[in-house]
RNA sequence: CGGGGAGUGGCGCAGCGGUAGCGCUCCUGCUUUGGGAGCAGGCGGUCGGGGGUUCGAAUCCCCCCUCCCCGACCA
C-alpha cells in the first residue's frame, strides 16, 4: 500500500455521464492492488479463514467448472481414466522417494492427532500423489498388458505457503493431477509430450485466449523427483511470467521406490516409467491477469460461462419483455446468454458486468425498441469504441460470430503485449536488466548454473527452454536452445 | 524465519486520556433509471485478546495473537 496521505478514491464512484468511472485502481498504479480488487469486485473470491486459504465463490467457481470441463475432455480424448485417491498419506510413502521428499517437506501439512490420540505414523495432507499413486500403480501392473496405465483424478491439495495469494499460491489448491505408467521411456516421453501440447497448450490459446510458450524446465527448476519437466508459461499483464501447467516425466524413480514393476513380453521384469502432470485453479488467476483491464476481468467467450448479457436500460415492461424475448433466442441459438432486467441505475449495472468481465452485452431501452435495434458493446475494446447498433433481428445470427471475434481479439491483444514486452539478450547481465520489464530471450548455453544463481539474487528464473522459434524441444540438451528469462509468480 | 507496517461497524478510514465518528455498502419510503442516481429516515462496533496505569483507556505501558508489504521456497 502506498503512504496514508494519498488515500483511496479508487473505490469511490465517480458521478458524471461520460468517460469509464474507475472503479478500480488503475493496473499501472499498483498492479497487486488491482487484482484483488477485482477478485473482489467482481465476486470472485476471497480469504479463506485460515492464512493462505481461499473461498471461491459462485462466479469464480463457474469459471472454474468451465475450465475442468474441457480439460476433462481433454484428458479422455488422450486416454486417461478418472479415478480417486485419498487426501490422507502416510509420511512414510513421501520419505521414500529421495528428492521428493526433501523438495516437499517444507510446505507439508502433517496430521500427528486423530480420533482423540496422538498417531503412531503421522499422516501427510496431500500436496500431491504421486506417492499413493505409485503403491496402487505397483499392484495393478503386473503384465506388459497392464501398460500403459492412464489414470487422473480432480482433487484438493495442500501445500502450505508462505505467501499466500488468491487463485495463484494458497496452501489448498483444486487441481487435476495425471498419473501414468509405461512401458518404456520413450513411450512416457511422449505421452507427457501429448497431454502437454494437446491438453494444456490448446485448451490455453484455443479456449483461455491465452498465448503460453512452451518448454523444459531447468533442472533447477524441475518437479521433486522428476527426470524432466515440460511447463506453460504466460505473461501476465505487469509483465511477470506465470507457470500454468506442468507435465513431468518421472523416469524410474517413482517406479523403483514403490515396486512398479511388469513382466515383459521377454518373459523378464522391467521397472515401469511414469509421469505425472496437472493443472490447477491457478489458471483462474491466470486468466485474470492476462485478459484483465482497469475496468475489470475480460472472460474469453468460449471459456465464459455467461458469454452475453442484455440489460433493459429502462425498467419497463415494454423494455423487459423484449429482453426476456432476446435472452431466449439467443438460448436456443446455443449462445449462453442472461437478462438483466433489475432495479437499479443502468450505470451501476452495466459497471458489474463489466467488472465480470462479461464478453458481449446487448442494451435494450425505449429508444433501442423504438427503432427495432440494440445497443451492442464489446468488452474486449476500449469503452469509447466499443459501442455499435444493431438491428433486433439480426442478433441472434450475428452474436456467434462477434464473439468469436471477441475471442480472437483477447488473445491477440496478449499476444501482442507478449512480444512487445519481450527482448532477445546476450548476456545474463541484460537478461536481468530485461526481465524488469518483461520476457528476456537468451541463448542456453550462455545459462550455466552459476547464471542461474545470479539470476536468483535478482528474484529472476528460467522460465522455460525451447528452441528459438518457440517450439517444444525433443530434449533440453538439444543444441541452439534459448532460456527465457522472467521476474515470476 | 529476517526486515518494515497495521489491527476501530460488511469494506475503506478518522479519532490518540473524558465514555466512538465519517464515507461507501446495507435496509425502508418517495423521486429516479441511455455509464456506479437524489432526498429523507434507519440497521450495524463491549475499538484484535489479556493484564496493568488512571477518577476515567480506542487513546498510555507490558505480554500475546492476527493480518499486510519486502526477502529465502512453490501449481
Amino acid at each position: 500500500m502506498s503512504s496514508p496521505a494519498t488515500e483511496p478514491s479508487a473505490t469511490k464512484p465517480r458521478s458524471g455521464t461520460q468517460g469509464p468511472a474507475s472503479v478500480l485502481t488503475p493496473q499501472r498504479e499498483d498492479f497487486p492492488r488491482w487484482y484483488q480488487e477485482v477478485l473482489a469486485k467482481a465476486e470472485m473470491a476471497e480469504n479463506g479463514p485460515v492464512r493462505g486459504t481461499i473461498v471461491i465463490r459462485p462466479y469464480g467457481y463457474s469459471i472454474w467448472e468451465r475450465m475442468q470441463e474441457n480439460v476433462d475432455r481433454r484428458i479422455k480424448q488422450a486416454g486417461a481414466s478418472n479415478a480417486y485417491f485419498p487426501l490422507f498419506i502416510p509420511q512414510s510413502y513421501l520419505q521414500r522417494e529421495a528428492e521428493h521428499v526433501e523438495g516437499f517437506s517444507p510446505e507439508l501439512a502433517v496430521v500427528t492427532h486423530a480420533g482423540g490420540d496422538r498417531l503412531e505414523e503421522p499422516i501427510v495432507v496431500r500436496p500431491t500423489s504421486e506417492t499413493v499413486v505409485g503403491e496402487y500403480m505397483a499392484k495393478w501392473v503386473q503384465s506388459y498388458r497392464d501398460l500403459p496405465l492412464l489414470l487422473n483424478q480432480w482433487a484438493n491439495v495442500v501445500r502450505w505457503e508462505l505467501r499466500p495469494r488468491l487463485f495463484l499460491r494458497t496452501s489448498e489448491f483444486l487441481w487435476q493431477e495425471g498419473h501414468t505408467a509405461h512401458g518404456t521411456k520413450e513411450e512416457a516421453a511422449a505421452y507427457a509430450r501429448q497431454i502437454h501440447l494437446d491438453v494444456y497448450r490448446s485448451f490455453l490459446t484455443d479456449i483461455a485466449a491465452i498465448p503460453v510458450l512452451v518448454g523444459h524446465k531447468t533442472p533447477r527448476e524441475r518437479f521433486a523427483g522428476a527426470i524432466n519437466t515440460l511447463t506453460c508459461e504466460a505473461m501476465m499483464a505487469d509483465g511477470k511470467a506465470l507457470q500454468i501447467a506442468t507435465s513431468h516425466e518421472l523416469g524410474q524413480n517413482f517406479a523403483r521406490a514403490f515396486g512398479i514393476d511388469f513382466l515383459g513380453q521377454d518373459g523378464q521384469r522391467h521397472l515401469a516409467w511414469t509421469t505425472s502432470w496437472g493443472s490447477s485453479t491457478r489458471m483462474v488467476g491466470g486468466l485474470v491477469m492476462a485478459h484483465g483491464d482497469d475496468r475489470g476481468l475480460r472472460i474469453p467467450p468460449r471459456l465464459a460461462p455467461i458469454q452475453v448479457v442484455v440489460v433493459a436500460v429502462r425498467n419497463d415492461q415494454a423494455v423487459s419483455d423484449a429482453v426476456e424475448k432476446l435472452v431466449s433466442a439467443l438460448s436456443q441459438s446455443g449462445v449462453r446468454a442472461i437478462s438483466d432486467i433489475r432495479e437499479g441505475s443502468f450505470g451501476r449495472r452495466v459497471t458489474e458486468w463489466e467488472l465480470k468481465g462479461i464478453p458481449l452485452r446487448l442494451e435494450i431501452g425505449p429508444r433501442d425498441l423504438g427503432e427495432g435495434r440494440a445497443t451492442i458493446v464489446r468488452r474486449d475494446l476500449p469503452a469509447d469504441v466499443a459501442k455499435s447498433q444493431i438491428s433486433l433481428q439480426e442478433i441472434p445470427q450475428a452474436v456467434k460470430g462477434i464473439l468469436e471475434e471477441i475471442q480472437a481479439a483477447l488473445y491477440d491483444q496478449a499476444l501482442a503485449r507478449q512480444l512487445s514486452l519481450s527482448t532477445q539478450v546476450d548476456s545474463v547481465g541484460e537478461a536481468i536488466q530485461a526481465a524488469e520489464k518483461g520476457f528476456a530471450y537468451i541463448p542456453k548455453n550462455l545459462v550455466d548454473e552459476a547464471a542461474e544463481e545470479e539470476m536468483a539474487a535478482s528474484a529472476v528464473t528460467v522460465r522455460c527452454v525451447q528452441r528459438p522459434d518457440g517450439s517444444l524441444a525433443d530434449s533440453e540438451d538439444e543444441e541452439g536452445l534459448v532460456c527465457v528469462v522472467a521476474r515470476s509468480y
